[in-house]
DNA sequence: GCCCAATGTCTCACTCTTTGGTACATTCAA
DNA sequence: TTGAATGTACCAAAGAGTGAGACATTGGGC
């Protein structure tokens, strides 16, 4: 479910952060459900406990999940997490489309596989149960 | 043209490297344009002339700037810059996407509005000319 | 032809971040 | 109450990022 690259330029903590946030936004991981354990996530990926638990942390400052020692960590529910919406965060995310786009066109991809790229990354997050999706 | 944050948790080679990508990518920066020296692109950003010396190098190295001491560093043309194509590119890119709509729907920004990111940055990549954009 | 200003490059040192090791605190079930 | 499970805290080592200053190369003006 979730790969880590260690050769990544991205560090651990954030390439654990991004794929469970990801799995949260697709619903793959519904709202309550138990995430594993810190160690058991760790061993899976071949990293420190802590990096998970750091990872865990900065989850629950976004309000995307609860965690108490001794009883786990669980997915919050949508409200909780809606209440995390950044001001600047629209820029930022401009920022990151500009950058998207950028790469593909300068990696020489084709029109029609950008647009296959953003359709199959964007079609899974908002599912046809709510009419019409933005891809 | 070109912002830096120093708060940002991107580094600031990687935000100059960014920077100058997205601008190259959208032709405002034409082939063969000269860039800033880095002494001059240093203190425009109040950074060291060493960090956009790394910024630049990275160009380099990813074909999109050739650079010569004591000439100063020009975009290099198309050509080069299509020789650069990974073979592993896509799947990154699959990442980016993927990130970039989990963000969008996370952040709690409606359908319209993240259409609307999407087109805006990815418009000016492919200008008319060259008949249907992917966006 | 020579000098000087402009350019990118190199090496070093310092700081902050990231990661891992280990011990600790809390919860829940038997 | 005990023990296994969970997340947390503190510390050290390694690495990345940035800045300071000296160096090498180019090209134009004298």
């Amino acid at each position: 479910m979730l790969t880590i690259r260690l050769d990544s330029n991205e560090s651990l903590v954030d390439q654990i952060v991004g794929g469970i946030r990801n799995a949260i936004a697709t619903e793959e991981l519904a709202h309550e459900a138990e995430l594993p354990s810190v160690r058991q996530l760790a061993n899976d990926l071949g990293v420190h406990l802590n990096t998970v638990a750091r990872a865990y942390r900065e989850l629950q400052q976004q309000g995307l999940v609860h965690t108490a020692r001794g009883r786990g960590t669980r997915v919050a529910s949508t409200r909780e997490a809606a209440t995390t919406i950044g001001e600047e965060a629209e820029e930022r995310l401009a920022r990151q489309a500009q950058s998207l786009a950028a790469n593909a066109k300068l990696a020489g991809l084709s029109k029609g596989t950008i647009e296959r790229l953003w359709r199959d990354a964007c079609a899974p997050m908002w599912t046809p149960t709510k009419g019409g999706s933005p891809c």
